[in-house]
DNA sequence: TTGTACGCGTTATCAT
DNA sequence: ATGATAACGCGTACAA
C-alpha cells in the first residue's frame, strides 16, 4: 500500500540507510556483496525513489512546463508530441495546460509552475499576452524560458519560431510565378505578430512583382470561427470581385477550407477560376477536394527543436555554465497540392 | 534568485519559522498583528511554499497523471482538454504522457507517474496492452485509476466511456431506415474493443432488420493510416461490388473521408450512389463536401465527467473514506449532414 | 501568543 | 566498508 522507502529496505537487511543509499546509486564505498543484496531486495519490493524527497535535496524536479492556448488545434498537438517525445528520452515528465488566450490565467498558470519548481518552461503566448512579467519572473527564478510560435521580442529568452514574413512572401509569389496576378488575402487577427507577418510577407511579395496592393482584396477574419469565416468572406470576395479575383491567399488553412466549401457549392472551379494558397498544413489540407496548396510549418519539428534547447539551458544552469538565449527558425516548405 | 522560504522571512521578521507557517495558514493562535506582518512580507517577496517539502510532508501533489495513445488526434484532444479545464479548476496540475500505442512505454510511464506521487492518473490504453499487471500496480499504491474510452474489463477502476455496439447500431439503424440495404462496413483492427463493438453493433442492426450479413462487404481497415486505407478500400469496394453496394458504414471519420475522396474523384455521387455513415465527428467532418454524417462522440464531455470522477475519488482518499469504482457511459449522438 | 522539537525520504560529509 | 549526523522546507504536537 505504502511506498517502500530506504528505511525498510535498511530494517529488513539489518543495515543503514546510508549504505542503502550508497548500495543503490553505486558508490564505489560498498561491498559488492551488500550491494547485491541491496538491489535484489529493492527490485523485489519494487522500490523507487520518492521524487518528493529527491526534489527537496536536489532541489531538481525532472518536469518541465508547457503552456499553450490550445490543444485540439492540429499544430499545437503536433508541437506538443514532439516536445514530449524529447522529455521522454530525457526521463522528463511535462506538465501541460491551457491558457485559453487569456492572459490572466497564462500568468496564473507560469506561478503555478514556478512554484511547482519545474526545470524549465515552454511557452506558446495567448494573443492577449502584451505584459510580460511573468515571463521575466521566470527568468529572475533562475528558470530557463523557451517561446515557440507566439513569441515575443520583449523578453530575454531563448525562442523558436519560423519565419512568417518569409514564408508568406514565397507563397504569394510562388502564385505570381504561376501567373496570378489579382491575388486576395483573408488575414488573420490584427494582434498576434504571425497574422501582421504573413500580412507583411502577401505585401511585399506582390511590390517586388509590380503588382499594386488593393486594400479591397484584403478580408479581416477574427471571428474565431476560421471555418465559417473562411466560407462568408469567400462569398463576400466573389459578390465583392466578380471575375476580377484569381487567386487567393489565406493566414490559415482552415481560412481556405471555408472557401473551398463556398467554392464547391457555387460551382467556381478550383484553380481554372480561383487559386488557393492555405498556410500551416493541417492535415486537413491533404484530404479536401482539392487538396490544398500551403505552407508546411513543421510543429513536431518546432516542438523537438524547442525541448532540445531548452534541455540545453537546464544542462547549462545544473553545471552552473551561463548560457546565451537562442533563436531558431524553423524552416517551412511550400506544399504543392491541386489548389493551385 | 533563489525562492525565498519560511526561514527567510522569520530571519528578518526576527521570529519564528512556526509562526510564520501558523500565520500564513492562518491558525487562530497568531496574533493579528503579527500575522499581517508576516503576510505583507510574504506578499513582497512573492514567497510561495516549496511543493517539494510541502509533497514530502503531506504526501499529496496536487497533479494528476495522463496517459493517451496519441495527442495529434481530435479525439483524443477534446479530451484532454475537458480533463485539464477540470483539474484547473481544482488547481491542480497534469502530467501528459503519450504512450504511442507502445505497452512497454505505457508500462514505463505508468512507474513514472506513481514515483511522482500523483494523486491520480487518467489513461486510455494502448491497442497492444493485454497486461494489466501495471494498472494493478496504481490501484495497489491507493492511487485512484481511471480508465476512458479504450477500457479494459479486467481492472476494478472507475472507467468512462461510450456505448460503441449501441451507437453503430443506432448508425446503422438510421441507414436502414433510410431504405438502404446494401451497406458495407470498413471495420478497424482487429484487437481494439472499439472496433470489435462498432463491428458487432453493425451485425446486430443488420440482423434486427432481416438483412443478410454479407461478408464481403466487410473490409478490413488496419495499416495504420486511416485516410489512404479508405480511398483504397473504397476503391476495392467500387470494384468488388459495383453497382451492388447503396451505403458505407466506417468505424471512423477518417476513413469515411478517405472513402469520399475517391467517390468524389471518381464521381460516384454521395449520396445518390452511396451514402456514408462515419463515426466520432472529428471537425474535419463537418467541413468536408459532402458534409459527413457521423456519430459523435463528445470527447470534452468524456474528459470532464473522467476527471470528476477521479477527483471525488481523490477526496475520498483524503478524507478516508472508501469509493466504489464508477462506470459512466458518455451519451453518443447521431450528426445528420450531407453525406446520408 | 510564541517557540522548540521532530519527522517526512533522501543524499553528502565526516567518523569510525 | 559502514554508519551516524545534518540538511533540504514545511507542518504540527507539545512545551513554555
Amino acid at each position: 500500500m505504502k511506498p517502500v522507502s530506504l528505511k525498510q529496505i535498511a530494517k529488513e537487511l539489518g543495515i543503514s540507510i546510508t549504505t542503502v543509499s550508497k548500495a543503490l546509486n553505486d558508490y564505489p564505498d560498498v561491498s559488492e556483496k551488500t550491494r547485491k543484496k541491496v538491489k535484489d531486495l529493492a527490485l523485489k519490493l519494487d522500490y523507487s525513489p520518492n521524487s518528493f524527497a529527491l526534489g527537496l535535496r536536489k532541489n531538481e524536479s525532472k518536469t518541465l512546463g508547457l503552456i499553450i492556448p490550445d490543444n485540439v488545434h492540429y499544430f499545437f498537438s503536433s508541437v506538443i508530441k514532439g516536445i514530449l517525445e524529447v522529455a521522454e528520452k530525457h526521463d522528463y515528465l511535462v506538465i501541460v495546460m491551457q491558457s485559453n488566450e487569456d492572459y490572466e490565467l497564462e500568468k496564473k498558470q507560469v506561478d503555478l509552475l514556478i512554484s511547482k519548481g519545474v526545470a524549465g518552461i515552454l511557452i506558446s503566448l495567448s494573443n492577449r499576452t502584451h505584459i510580460f512579467d511573468h515571463l521575466n519572473k521566470i527568468i529572475n527564478n533562475g528558470i530557463p524560458l523557451l517561446l515557440f510560435d507566439k513569441i515575443s521580442k520583449n523578453v530575454n529568452c531563448s525562442k523558436v519560431f519560423i519565419d512568417d514574413r518569409k514564408s508568406a512572401y514565397e507563397a504569394v509569389s510562388y502564385l505570381i510565378k504561376k501567373g496570378y496576378k489579382r491575388i486576395a488575402h483573408f488575414r488573420g487577427d490584427l494582434n498576434p505578430q504571425n497574422s501582421i507577418d504573413r500580412f507583411l510577407g502577401y505585401k511585399k511579395a506582390l511590390a517586388d512583382n509590380n503588382i499594386e496592393f488593393d486594400p479591397s482584396l484584403v478580408y479581416l477574419c477574427n471571428n474565431n470561427s476560421d471555418f465559417e469565416d473562411g466560407y462568408n468572406s469567400a462569398k463576400k470576395l466573389i459578390s465583392d470581385h466578380q471575375g476580377n479575383v484569381d487567386a487567393l491567399f489565406t493566414v490559415n488553412d482552415l481560412l481556405a477550407i471555408g472557401a473551398i466549401k463556398y467554392f464547391n457549392q457555387n460551382n467556381i472551379k478550383i484553380p481554372e477560376q480561383i487559386a488557393l494558397m492555405g498556410f500551416s498544413n493541417w492535415f486537413m489540407a491533404s484530404v479536401i477536394t482539392p487538396a490544398l496548396t500551403t505552407v508546411e510549418q513543421n510543429g513536431f519539428e518546432m516542438g523537438k527543436k524547442a525541448a532540445d534547447i531548452l534541455f540545453h539551458e537546464i544542462n547549462c544552469i545544473r553545471k552552473g555554465i551561463s548560457y546565451e538565449p537562442q533563436k531558431v527558425v524553423i524552416p517551412t516548405e511550400l506544399i504543392f497540392r491541386e489548389s493551385s
